[in-house]
DNA sequence: ATTGGAACAATGGTCAGACCAATTAGATCG
DNA sequence: CGATCTAATTGGTCTGACCATTGTTCCAAT
């Protein structure tokens, strides 16, 4: 066995011993070097394959982060997809946002206990707060409800894959295709879904996801067409 | 942009101007680190991110070769879940699978021309001609007709992360939990999803398949409960 | 007392150079 | 000609240093 994957392994002993949860600081790279017998450069080998699996989050000058529950057993899925950044390739992952989202949503509607509710609750109003107040979509606090939904959902794949995806159509999110009110017909759709999700209806939840991401398909389709961009159908 | 963000990247261009494929060698890490303008320690990183991926293999004294082709638009879906061996996990990559399924079908139902629906046919006969034949479902051919509607979808991301997710519970999917008569109870489904394709019923497409979703996950609960399987809640 | 900013310490990021371990290619010898 | 030893090559690890960013502390001005 290589070394950097002995360090792996211990440094999953490690975190189960002192049962550390996502969020949680792990100790500095200097240290674990010491306590693992060594050097720096391997742990940090070591760390950056996980920053790499999205297992943990470094940040320069503070410390590096738990991101999700690491065990003994697991199994790494890297997925690369060969994906360009015209229209139709961001549509065929819309697409599957769509199918994931309405998952998610039918999930939630069916699991969210009161705790996780309120937590969605307070994302949706702090979306609506934001949108009356700039009279339009913000794309954080937009992304802040949906994760809540996620989370929500039970299964921290939605989270994982989702969180993926978005970050190839972060770029887009800002400024999608020079459309201004982007996203403006989707506002709606979030306080339904919520309104499903709260009364336990799992299909009714669905259907609303479905059609929030019919007005992002729109807004894209729309928006693309202005604009001629490459690979527009 | 950090530094090996960027390494990265001048490697993609790298192996575009040089127009390496699947097999090839790349230059030695102290070569690239001389061309690149930084330390090796960052080639390393980055090389270490692409290996994570999956992308590259690195073997001590050959040499450092390429695994996949890369391109500069590329998605990484680094997922990683708890061992396949507990029933909750299962759950857990059968929800994805239902959200995607569905979507599939629905997309499928709208695209498929006459040359998809007759392939999907094909596959579908092929399964049921098996079932009757063997008296019980066959893993290899139903997964040849679920490929058959992702393929027919238009949309390649489907097929590639499915494909991944069935890989590694592949060893679940023959024998699941040891259920003998596994998936019979799917069986009729794949022909309602057929008809509903190839009627252009989107909605009903996406109904159906939620359905056979449905057997699937009823018959895991049943074998779970009767295993008493680690996970189950 | 509060606030603002400046100095400082801690932490991840990068660097240079050396040596180790595995592999490969070439030279050598039977 | 073939097997074997040798040396060069290449990825893996180590050490120690310095840089860039972040978080904290503490003091001065208000």
């Amino acid at each position: 066995m290589s070394r950097d994957d002995a360090v792996l392994k211990a440094l999953v002993d490690f975190v189960a011993h002192e049962s550390l949860a996502p969020g949680d600081r792990l100790p500095t790279e200097r240290i674990l070097s010491e306590r693992l017998k060594v050097s720096r450069t391997t742990v940090r080998e070591a760390l950056t394959r996980w920053e790499g699996l999205g297992l943990v989050e470094r940040r320069q000058g503070s410390g590096t982060y738990l991101k999700a529950a690491v065990s003994r057993d697991m199994l790494h899925l890297p997925l690369t997809l060969a994906s360009g950044n015209d229209f139709r390739s961001l549509m065929h992952t819309l697409e599957i946002r769509r199918g994931l989202e309405a998952e998610a949503a039918a999930l939630c509607a069916k699991r969210a206990g009161p705790s996780e509710l309120a937590f969605i609750r307070e994302k949706l109003e702090a979306m609506e707060e934001s949108f009356h107040r700039r009279d339009g979509m913000s794309s954080e606090e937009d992304w802040d409800f949906h994760q809540a939904i996620y989370q929500a959902s039970g299964n921290p794949l939605f989270a994982q894959i989702i969180a993926a995806m978005h970050e190839m159509f972060h770029r887009f999110w800002e400024h999608p295709l020079g459309v201004h009110d982007f996203g403006h017909a989707s506002f709606p759709y979030h306080r339904t879904i919520y309104e499903r999700v709260a009364a336990h209806d799992a299909e009714g939840a669905r259907a609303e996801a479905l059609k929030l991401i019919a007005t992002v398909e729109a807004d894209l389709k729309r928006g693309a067409a202005n604009l001629n961009l490459p690979g527009l159908t």
